[in-house]
DNA sequence: GTCTATACACCGATAGAC
DNA sequence: GTCTATCGGTGTATAGAC
């Protein structure tokens, strides 16, 4: 529910733009300062307000940062969707697809990466509300998996500790760089044997 | 050269007991309170003192912090280095010995695991000193590797991002249990026939 | 809704007595 | 080497005027 309702009258959308612009300066400054530099007085500034004025659109900083997980992972399943609507036939070639995707996405905002993934954002719990688009998300990947011609349980387990891998160490050993992206295909590629998946022509 | 040194005098002697219980006690704080829990007064309220007293046996809280990225890095290049000497012949056995040991060394600490790996402690950057254990134990994994028949250079990579990849997923979504644990063996065996290692007997 | 002013709790670090 | 006292700063959050 965080985008807006054309339905709404002029100041319910008028609120809704302001929460928007909260969480876009948000983003950015977490970008800039890290999730340790990110304080409401900096969020302030950025939209050009005095930090109490936040209180009057979000209850509390830890509001905010929920909003921001749950933006972040409903962006991705968004992402996830569209891919999931053009994939191509052949089973590697679909595999390959969802991986570049999946690690283009996290790899482009390291910020971004460890706030979805739960590491670094000092004692962030999200709530059920803002957890539901990343279950959403791994729903959609065990179908997609699954379309792929993974069908074991343990084939979910293994792609994210993968993918994941390949995406923590190239933010963490070569940001910006891509000595893991270039590592990609042959992960894809080395999963999918271990699955049995037919070879491509 | 965190170590006691026997040729030392009391006094001598003395600090190097009081630094080690600082650094104690300071593991201890994390493990309890995270990263961002880890501040000098809780430090030193473990150990018996006031906060101001640290600042006699170290410089700083970012010295504390880095001697604790040093020893935890240290620590496992020993354990590596026991590995090392006693390692089966069978390169198959041998990789996952590897395997298991380095995720069951990060999964038992995840506040270690975090503080090595260089995520989650604010805006720590690790000394060069305290960094050369980390650069030492990859050399001894390259090595490892080379003795398991791992020769190309995107060995060595590949493996970092599976086992940190199974050990975050074990971390982050099934603290305590072993969803991702079980899968070592399998992960080590899809990666050892990608690399074409002959088949166990 | 936004402002100013401020409460309250902490933090890392320093000065100087003992 | 450890202490007390304190500095200068941070943060989130609230009260109340406009």
């Amino acid at each position: 529910m965080t985008l807006e309702d054309p339905k709404l009258d002029w100041t319910a959308r008028r609120r809704q733009a302001t929460r928007r612009e909260i969480l876009d300066a948000a983003w950015e400054t977490a970008r800039t300062d890290g999730w340790e530099g990110l304080t409401l007085r900096r969020v302030a500034e950025r939209v050009g307000m005095r930090a109490p004025s936040l209180y009057s659109h979000y209850a509390s900083k830890a509001a905010i940062v929920d909003a921001m997980f749950g933006a972040a992972w409903q962006e991705l399943d968004d992402e996830m969707a569209q891919l999931e609507s053009e994939l191509p036939d052949d089973p590697r070639a679909a595999l390959l697809l969802v991986a570049r995707s999946a690690f283009g996405f996290f790899t482009s905002e390291p910020v971004r990466h460890t706030l979805m993934n739960l590491i670094a954002v000092p004692g962030f719990v999200p709530s059920e509300e803002s957890y539901a688009p990343s279950v959403r998300n791994l729903d959609r990947l065990r179908r997609l998996l699954t379309r792929c011609g993974i069908t074991e349980a343990a084939g979910v387990d293994l792609w994210t500790a993968l993918i994941g891998g390949l995406t923590s160490q190239q933010i963490a050993n070569d940001p910006g760089g891509d000595r893991w992206a270039r590592l990609v295909p042959r992960a894809v590629a080395m999963y999918a044997d271990q699955f049995g998946l037919p070879r491509s022509v």
